[in-house]
DNA sequence: GCCAACGTTGGC
DNA sequence: GCCAACGTTGGC
């Protein structure tokens, strides 16, 4: 089981879009970073769980965890001229972009904003938390993940 | 809205 | 293969 971090604007898709969408699963479309598709690719496996991120927010903050239920598999928005995630070199015989399901877990209550993690001891070096980092799927270290998990307590249930 | 950091594109 | 120009990300 691996551990991971992904963004995503709120004016784009929210943590509450999910907790919203049907099954309370999502695709996770519109990934255009080879870095973060081939995490995607090769790293990420059904039932890792994600920390679910809100980028350009007020804070910017984890909003919660989920898991994966689906594998990497070809990004079809990419197939498609009028969607904003359109990339013509992405066919369905050879898809470039690919993307992963995942399904809501648990609120993380209150959220955990950047201002926040940045004073917690033993994540200095959190990948969210250097200077010019935009990758939108990144790794997180088991400790990182159990440290931020104790900053609440209780929210196992 | 600003702008630093980063990734991609394309001319050469 | 280099690198300048450009577009995007994302905190502030």
């Amino acid at each position: 089981m691996q551990y991971w971090l992904m963004k995503s604007e709120p004016n784009t898709f929210s943590w509450a879009d999910l907790k919203a969408a049907p099954g309370q699963i999502t695709c996770w479309e519109g990934v255009r970073n080879y870095q973060a598709r081939n995490l995607m690719r090769d790293a990420m496996k059904q039932g890792d769980q994600v920390f679910f991120y809100h980028s350009n927010a007020n804070p910017p903050a984890i909003m919660g965890i989920a898991k994966v239920v689906r594998e990497a598999y070809a990004d079809h928005f990419a197939f498609d001229p009028s969607s904003r995630y359109y990339d013509p070199k992405s066919t369905p015989e050879k898809p470039i972009w690919l993307m992963v399901d995942i399904q809501y877990e648990r609120d993380i209550i209150p959220p955990i904003g950047l201002p926040e993690l940045r004073t917690v001891p033993g994540l200095e070096s959190m990948m969210l938390l250097q200077k010019g980092s935009r990758l939108s799927v990144q790794p997180v270290t088991p400790q990182a993940w159990e440290i931020i998990q104790q900053l609440r307590p209780g929210g196992q249930t």
